[in-house]
RNA sequence: GGAGAAAUGGCAGAGUGGUCGAAUGCGGCAGUCUUGAAAACUGUUGAGGGUCACACCUCCGGGGGUUCGAAUCCCUCUUUCUCCGCCA
């Protein structure tokens, strides 16, 4: 959520910013810092009728102390008025407060000034591409066809136990995809990510720190039957972030660098046709998550340094591969700049979304009140970024798709000492 | 699941109705001393709101209550610890 004294002090700049989302926020900003004054009016005058029942509180104890009882019980009746009037205040500042915070989390970050314009993912802007497009044989076919074949994902299994999307791994299709989370989390931890395993189901609070809520409710699978009710993470990105909810960091803290592997849960809705089709979208996959909390100052550089960690992946992976920055109307809520890896799928000839690499900058943290000590000992936001390394049902689809020969699938050489053999 | 105890600032730990945003110790920061460091000494050191800056307000696990006044009393929830039971 973006901080109210920027937008007070950034009127034109924020809502000129915003319309690289395609949206016109001003009448939303104005209506930001009007709250914002109406919220601080009521609280001076909050303060002042507390600061005189305070005072009225303590003259009164001095009364009864010098024996002077009666005056003192004349007191007692102007601080009960006192009382009341606070009472009221304070419910009307919370009520302010709460329309406030209510129309922030509408509001979403502004995004860098690198983000193109545009509206859909057709304007997003490949800034890079690497690898060679294998050249597959005749009868090379998409995966859901040859995972079926091979009987190493089974999708109607995973119907039968719980619904479409959930499928069932069998056997080296099981095994491959364990080597993926290994593989990929030593290469993290290699890197200085340090692995944390963390719950899957998350508290509201939680989902607010990050931004999945109230932005993107329908989309988590939801446990109400328990109080407080929880949450399916929908990715490990929000319990990893979550970790630093409430935080004050000293600058020696930084920057933390997290991993994670967490299966993740995501409801997507009204999804249909080709591109759901087998590994494409489901509503439980897995993914192993980089994080970072940076100092403002750095946390490009750790964008940076990011994306070419995900690069060194792919390019050992050896699968051919894009980057696109996202443009203004496909960058998410929460986020200032986000790059998306897609490995090319020979077999379905097509672009496969794996990774996703973004800086929200003070979004995230301002909502978590995650903070460090600057070197004046002032506490400021910190940045928070995080990025996928990888997605696996897409990463699976792209080796099945693209390492796939007449006599079987090819693993990666990368694989094998995780795997245990190099062919399914 | 049962019984008991507890939750205070970065940590430890005082504080049972007004003089408490809170003693003291440790840690942190700054300074003195030193060629430099350590030690010692001196000062400083929670967060948020508010203000040009002060003033002022809020926060002692969360929520609610009693009172003119709550860290302190009451209710409730949560968590932690000890003992017993059960269990992957």
């Amino acid at each position: 959520m973006l901080q109210v004294a920027f937008i007070r002090e950034h009127r034109d700049e924020v809502i000129e910013r915003l319309q690289q989302r395609n949206m016109d926020a001003s009448q939303m900003i104005d209506n930001v810092i009007t709250l914002d004054e109406q919220r601080r009016k009521l609280q001076t005058q909050l303060d002042n009728t507390l600061a005189e029942s305070n005072t009225i509180a303590k003259e009164i104890g001095n009364l009864y102390k010098s024996g002077k009882a009666s005056e003192a019980n004349a007191l007692k009746e102007k601080g009960a008025q006192l009382k009341e009037d606070s009472k009221g205040l304070e419910d009307q500042l919370n009520r302010k407060a709460e329309e406030l915070t209510e129309l922030l989390y509408q509001i979403p970050n502004i995004p860098h000034h690198t983000v193109p314009a545009g509206n859909t993912d057709e304007d997003n802007e490949e800034v890079f591409k690497e690898g060679d497009i294998p050249k597959l044989h005749a009868n090379a076919k998409p995966h859901w066809e040859l995972v079926k074949e091979l009987d190493i994902i089974d999708f109607e299994l995973g119907n039968k136990i719980t619904g479409a999307g959930f499928p069932v791994y069998k056997g080296k299709g099981a095994k491959l995809q364990r080597a993926l989370i290994a593989y990929f989390l030593d290469k993290n931890t290699a890197a200085g990510y340090n692995e944390v395993q963390v719950p899957h189901l998350v508290n509201e609070a939680s989902g607010f720190g990050t931004g999945q809520l109230p932005d993107k409710e329908g989309q988590m699978y939801h446990a109400t039957n328990v109080e407080p009710s929880l949450y399916l993470i929908p990715t490990g990105e929000v319990p990893a972030t979550n970790i630093y909810r409430d935080d004050i960091l000293s600058l020696s803290q930084l920057p933390q660098q997290l991993t994670t592997y967490t299966p993740c849960f995501r409801v997507e809705a009204g999804s249909y046709g080709a591109d759901v089709r087998g590994l494409n979208r489901l509503h439980q996959f897995d993914k192993v998550e980089i994080l970072r909390v940076e100092h403002p100052e750095q946390s490009y550089k750790a964008f940076e340094g990011m994306i070419e960690h995900v690069k060194d992946i792919l390019r050992e992976l050896k699968l051919p591969y894009r980057i696109l920055r996202l443009c203004g109307g496909d960058l998410g809520f929460a986020a200032a700049l986000t790059y998306d890896f897609e490995v090319f799928s020979t077999a379905q000839d097509r672009w496969l979304e794996i990774s996703s690499v973004s800086n929200f900058e003070t979004f995230q943290s301002n909502r978590l009140k995650l903070r460090f000590r600057n070197q004046d000992g002032k506490t400021q936001l910190c940045h928070t970024l995080n990025g996928s390394s990888l997605a696996l049902p897409r990463v699976l689809a792209g080796i099945i798709e693209n390492y796939q020969t007449e006599d079987g699938i090819q693993i990666p050489e990368v694989l094998i000492p995780y795997t245990g053999f190099d062919k399914i």
